[in-house]
RNA sequence: GUGGGUGUAGCUCAAUGGUAGAGCACCGGCCUGUGGCGCCGGUGGUUGCGGGUUCAAUUCCCGUCAUCCACCCCA
């Protein structure tokens, strides 16, 4: 037997609904709220993420599934959706061509971890971007955007999380101060962060040994050491929060991953996912769109996981299922008939099955029970005689004969 | 990349160094034209794969693959 390859994942019939329905939702929110959809390719140039996403990132130096093509070129499965939204946004020269460069994308993302709850090989999420706009109210169009997808999704006992780690200005100063502070306690630190010390400063906050925690706990706070625009930014949004009683809370240790955010950070927790817990992550990453040979354009967004929201849906949520009808055929004739009533609902609109092999009555109710059929038509050698169809209710058990050219209209009246 | 747990029927799980089981699901019957509840019967496994120890391995050992959990990191 040949098996899917580690970390990836067939999504079936029974879990597959669930899928859908959170890209549903997605969707509907995304057009609500004036996003509109761009689908890039799942292959771009490595160097797009080498130099978006960032040379120094885990998932650039050991993550990537990268390889060189038939002509040499080096190419790689995207690990994220972002830089290749800048790079259509350049590319394409969006910001003139849309009234507003409010974009989302929806698809599989590709990183070479090793899988755990909420972690895969292949992944997807959710992506949501907005070029060309600074305003602090931007940030908070964004971040309601994140939070309505969680309560739409009635994800219960998420929590967002928000912090300002600042610009290159200010940025700088905070993390003089922070190795500052660490000082001589730096050796009494876990090797990790040890490491972090001199790799990624900030990323020490991300640390989980309980040892560390209270040298940790008295380190300074990055929103402390905002530059004034940063600080006033960081008050807008914030205000722009509060004004819509979004519930927010503050964490000066919501450090991002990727090296491109600036100012603004945002995050919402789960409570259902292990150690994997972000169910969305993002920021503002001004500076990235120029990086990447485009004009100073500013940049906000965020990604979510959807098997992370897949997995966080409360297990009441109700998933509608699609209503059909089910024909159930006694005899040659009837069969013969079925068929073209079968037809005839599905032209008509109406989702439809029959029973294909030759079978008793008895197990043709039991496929339609199964199916979940809402209604079942029935056509044997009686109904044919009189011109009719016999029509159950599923739910209530309640059985009538109506005539066979009023069928479509009673059938879709009970769906 | 590191550490630990687990691999037996489609699913959830038993069992013993000596012929592999249950529940659910599936198929059929009880009910010759009626689902759900019940009863009866049936299909379905080289016990993940490979090697070793042994008269004999699903069981013990090693390797490998997969999966789960955690670290790293991230959605």
């Amino acid at each position: 037997m040949i098996a899917a390859i580690r970390g990836t994942h067939d999504i079936l019939p029974g879990e597959v609904e669930k899928w859908q329905h959170v890209e549903r939702c997605a969707r509907v929110l995304c057009e609500r709220y004036g996003y509109a959809e761009v689908r890039t390719p799942v292959i771009e140039r490595e160097e797009l993420f080498a130099k978006g996403t960032g040379e120094t990132t885990d998932i650039v130096q050991k993550e990537m599934y990268a390889f060189t093509d038939k002509s040499g070129d080096r190419i790689t499965l995207r690990p994220e959706a972002t830089p290749s939204m800048v790079r259509a946004y350049i590319e394409h020269n969006l910001g003139q061509v849309l009234p507003a460069a409010k974009l989302y994308a929806l698809g599989p993302m590709f990183r070479y971890e090793r899988p755990q709850k909420g972690r895969y090989r292949q992944f997807h999420q959710l992506d949501v971007e907005v070029f060309g706009m600074e305003d602090p109210a931007v940030d908070a169009e964004v971040i309601d955007l994140a939070w309505s997808l969680i309560s739409t999704l009635e994800i219960a006992q998420a929590e967002l999380v928000i912090n300002s780690v600042g610009c290159p200005t200010c940025r700088p100063v905070f993390q003089e101060a922070l190795l500052a502070a660490l000082g001589s306690d730096l050796p009494k630190l876990c090797g990790d962060c040890q490491r972090r010390a001199t790799t990624n400063p900030l990323r020490i906050y991300d640390c989980k040994v309980p040892a560390d925690q209270p040298i940790i706990d008295a380190l300074p706070h990055s929103v402390d050491y905002l530059c004034e625009p940063c600080a006033t930014h960081y008050a807008g949004v914030k205000g722009h929060l509060d004004a819509i009683s979004l519930p927010w809370r503050e964490s000066h240790r919501l450090v991002r991953g990727l090296d491109y955010y600036v100012r603004t950070t945002f995050e919402v927790l789960g409570q259902t996912l292990g150690a994997q817990n972000a169910l969305l992550g993002g920021g503002r990453y001004d500076g990235l769109v120029k990086r990447l040979g485009g004009a100073d354009h500013a940049g906000i967004g965020f990604a979510a996981g959807l098997e992370r929201l897949v997995l966080a849906l409360p297990d009441s949520a109700a998933i509608a299922a699609t209503p059909r009808a089910f024909i159930v055929a006694i005899g040659e004739d009837g069969r013969a008939a079925a068929w073209l009533l079968l037809r005839e609902l599905r032209q008509s609109g109406l989702a439809a099955q029959m029973e294909f092999e030759a079978r008793g009555v008895r197990a043709q109710m039991k496929r339609a029970d199964r199916l979940a059929a809402r209604v079942t038509l029935i056509v044997g050698g009686d109904e044919l005689a009189r011109g009719e169809v016999t029509l159950r209710d599923m739910t209530t058990g309640e059985q009538r004969a109506v005539a066979r050219d009023t069928v479509v209209a009673a059938v879709r009246e009970l769906l």
